[in-house]
DNA sequence: CATGAATGAGACTTCATTCAT
DNA sequence: TATGAATGAAGTCTCATTCAT
């Protein structure tokens, strides 16, 4: 059918246009990349950027949704099997989660340059609040209600560990801050685990 | 004498020139001010900008080391008088620490969105090396390895409760991601004394 | 067809473009030329001239190599004309293109001002191996050894000779330096017999 | 004296602005070098600049009246004493001057170019009738006269063979066009010899 | 839908010149 | 005289956006 075809085609060019910006974004920084760059980079041509995205930003904005919701799934299903598999206890997956990310991010530091530079308040809202994320979350206050706390202190010590992970690896990682992810860990995890003490 | 008037005057201009663009920073954010916009409001002729600053960014970068400083040492400042009024122990310090600077920037989101967002080792490396930070910094580990820690451990763990309350006052207070800063506060308290414990 | 249409667009811009330029640097020099002069005088926009010429020096080149080519060529038509129709020798036709570019530029010292003084080697390249260009001095030298010089004086001579011619024009025609070209020219021409003899 | 510290003060301030200028202009062309480089190299202050020149162009001006007025000089001497000591004829003193310039800026092609770039009517003028420009003029019209010639003629191929010379000297030292000047100074010298004859 | 030439507002930066000291 | 901070007009170049094809 002609409709399926002009709708693959459609795909395409997007995809065309993600993956040609990605790479320029990580690799010069977004306000380094003009349209020109990434049109050019991508085949395509300046108008049909305009049918695709309102603008630059708006482009930066899909590109860190797809990646951190693929990232996310990713360290959520990891975690999913070393508490199958390896019987891991709440503690252990948070720490296991944080780990995963960490190692995740040490192989692609322009991508969490990326995101952190540019995230916005929309932006994680779109992020966390992913379906499979939510689940995710719930688990988490879930398990920490059952070990005696309170929902509410649950939510807040989430977001502390995560600032505090999400700041640790952007600092060691993006800003070069001369204290080595790999040595700060071990002090890392520990802190997590008191947090949820 | 001649020569103070002409030093005097330097110094009003470039005063002038760092309010203006202070302002319009904060207001604005960087990226949508332009040098036009800055001599505008700081009655000055372009070319002066250009006598003071290498660039937009040069500029930014200085605003940001000196008001972060003025407020560094002001947060230290407090914490010692409460230590010598209030005989504040160890813990006690690093919590009032913090909690100054959440205080601080409470009623100053702006300035604390302009300094994240133009963060970089350099600056970092400026600011947190001053005279005075390095004393602080030194009477944190003193204090650490006397609780019987160790002198590396100490630095870690500064590092991880700076990086935290830092992220957690830019995304309660900057993102306004919806957990108040008042509300994170008690938890976030409790996980400094936990880190330090 | 569409695309050709578009494509003769494109010459007809950059024929405004040319025809502005050259106006204004013949008129004007081209250091008192700015880009907004040009685009003003050609009807575009100033995005459009970048369109076309990496910069101002960029299409004095393009101006200069189109201009002299066009002028040499003629000069040689006129020679070969000369040779066919009324026999001329030799050392008459070097005279007799000489002559043609003195008249030619009698009537247009500005375009002679405007070669001169933005001639550099790689132009100096560009104009001399057009084609054309190469089978003239071919067939000088040619006609050199065959009168029993050999292959390395022939071109030297030659370039003496047009080295004088080129710079005596520029001096009465250019400098105004007060020897009229008309009177020098019988010496010139003695003066070229006389390095050919 | 008060006065004759002043006037002496003033040579010296002079001195270091052409100095510094010649150096740069030389080094990096005039269009390339601002007032500002040119103050701060002689350590004067920008105002200074302009008590003593009009402005850039005023001051390349004098600059190459200067240079070349020694170099005229140094050449005129050194064909005397050829003349007198080794008994020079009238074409070998022709040449022996040509020779004698183009050795000088085979060293120094830089100021070559300064003052091939920067000629004009009124600095020819100024230069060539310096006293003693005028009195090798003269002899060089006297010794062609009293060879059988004529007055007009002798103006004629003199201004023929400075034209001719420069030109050369312009084309291979300072334009680079790749026929080494000593390799055509052979028919170099050989015309200037014909042209003579 | 796709194209890419054209646009022109607007950003940055330079630098000759002035003038109060 | 000498200074050098201040000026601001003038220039270069960019780039998001449009629109005719």
């Amino acid at each position: 059918m002609k409709k399926a075809k002009i709708l693959e085609n459609k795909r395409i060019k997007m995809t065309k246009l993600y993956d040609a910006a990605y790479e320029l974004f990580t690799s010069n920084g977004v306000h380094n990349t003009v349209i020109d760059d990434i049109v050019k980079s991508a085949g395509v041509a300046k108008g049909t950027f305009y049918l695709y995205c309102k603008d630059k930003y708006d482009l930066v904005n899909k590109i860190i949704i797809r990646k951190s919701s693929t990232i996310l799934n990713n360290a959520m299903k990891a975690v999913e099997k070393k508490k199958t598999e390896e019987n891991f206890d709440f503690v252990q997956c948070v720490i296991y989660f944080a780990d995963y990310l960490i190692e995740y991010f040490k192989k692609d530091k322009k991508l969490l340059e990326l995101i952190y530079r540019n995230l916005s308040w929309e932006l994680y809202e779109k992020v966390m609040h992913y379906e499979e994320m939510e689940t995710a979350r719930e688990a988490f206050i879930e398990n920490f209600i059952h070990a005696g706390g309170n929902s509410l202190a649950a939510k807040y010590r989430l977001y502390l560990i995560v600032s505090m992970v999400g700041s640790v690896c952007y600092s060691s990682l993006v800003l070069n801050i001369p204290y080595k992810i790999d040595d700060v860990k071990e002090e890392l995890y520990r802190s997590i685990k008191q947090i949820l003490a």
